[in-house]
DNA sequence: AATATCATTTAGAATCATTCTAATTATTGA
DNA sequence: TCAATAATTAGAATGATTCTAAATGATATT
């Protein structure tokens, strides 16, 4: 049910081919905005692609950090900024914490959003038809993005709170 | 495909009838949650449910203060958790600008959001089966809400736009 | 190589929605 | 009335994000 990368099987060398591809995508895009891909740059977004964990700004800032101690945090929104201008982001957006961004899957796809320890993990697309078209037609909105994301408590977390209901912690 | 109250024609009077028995069914939760159901809150509950707009905490405040004009933002906080922790409103977070409320129809249910001038409407759930349990089938997660929002430009922002580029501002 | 130009990065201040705090006021029940 | 409890308040604190103005770095031209 959770995306793969491609649907291949999660073998670290095909997420490598796959990410890679994604990283030059992301390099190209900057490039065509007329922007530098600084090493600054090109590390945030390898740290933005490293994990499926749908980073926050201040991860990725942590992350860019340990090549680059130096680094801002005002470059991580500036460079973040860019990205989403130029589609190679995504936003997950939180209103009492902070947002999250997925490089990997820079498409509106829904997500599953665990209340309890605040993953937030892909989930597989399964409208059958186009609803971004479907909803313009419908509505006379000209649609650019679809949120759709579920919000409960994951299985680790429903195992964790059963142990301590039984007296386990 | 708009939702007008259940299905009814949008007449002031059936919307009236509507309206008010959500009201009532507000202060009911309140008072089953040993809250008592001041005046303040009261008129707060009136406000949210008086606009389709999704009101946002400011402007609830700004609508309860031309009754009470002594009311602290303070207390809207509190009451809009009451009502949230009650399942009586829906929030719809927004990271980069206050979040909105929905008192009307409280359960998840897709909306449209205009980039440009912030309208938030709602619109008809075109989901044919459960959506939340088949997700919780799927995934494993005990999936309590979901949010599916739709973001684009709305036909009015659309023909403004238009109009300024043939000159006519 | 020197210089001018322009983009990038920086630290810290400013902003804004939201939450917290501690004191005050209102309400309720004996 | 009086004590107990709940509701409300103003303003401070928080935390994510944006802004600002200065400093740094890279690039192109001569």
């Amino acid at each position: 049910m959770l995306i793969q990368a491609s649907g291949e099987p999660a073998s670290p060398f095909s997420q490598g081919g796959e990410l890679n591809s994604r990283l030059e995508e992301m390099k190209a895009a900057l490039r065509e905005r007329g922007v530098a891909v600084t090493r600054k740059r090109a590390k945030l977004l390898e740290v933005l692609l490293a994990s499926d964990r749908h980073p926050s700004v201040s991860e990725i800032h942590e992350g860019v950090r340990v090549a680059y101690p130096g680094t801002s945090l005002a470059t991580i929104y500036n460079t973040i900024e860019i990205l989403k201008e130029t589609g190679q982001v995504l936003e997950i957006e939180f209103s009492a914490s902070a947002n999250r961004y997925d490089g990997r899957i820079p498409v509106s796809h829904p997500h599953l959003v665990c209340l309890q320890c605040e993953k937030v993990e892909d989930m597989e697309n399964t409208a059958t038809h186009d609803p971004l078209e479907r909803v313009s037609q419908a509505t006379g909105y000209e649609i650019v993005r679809l949120r759709t994301d579920y919000y409960g408590t994951c299985p680790e977390c429903l195992e964790a709170s059963s142990s301590a209901e039984r007296g386990c912690l």
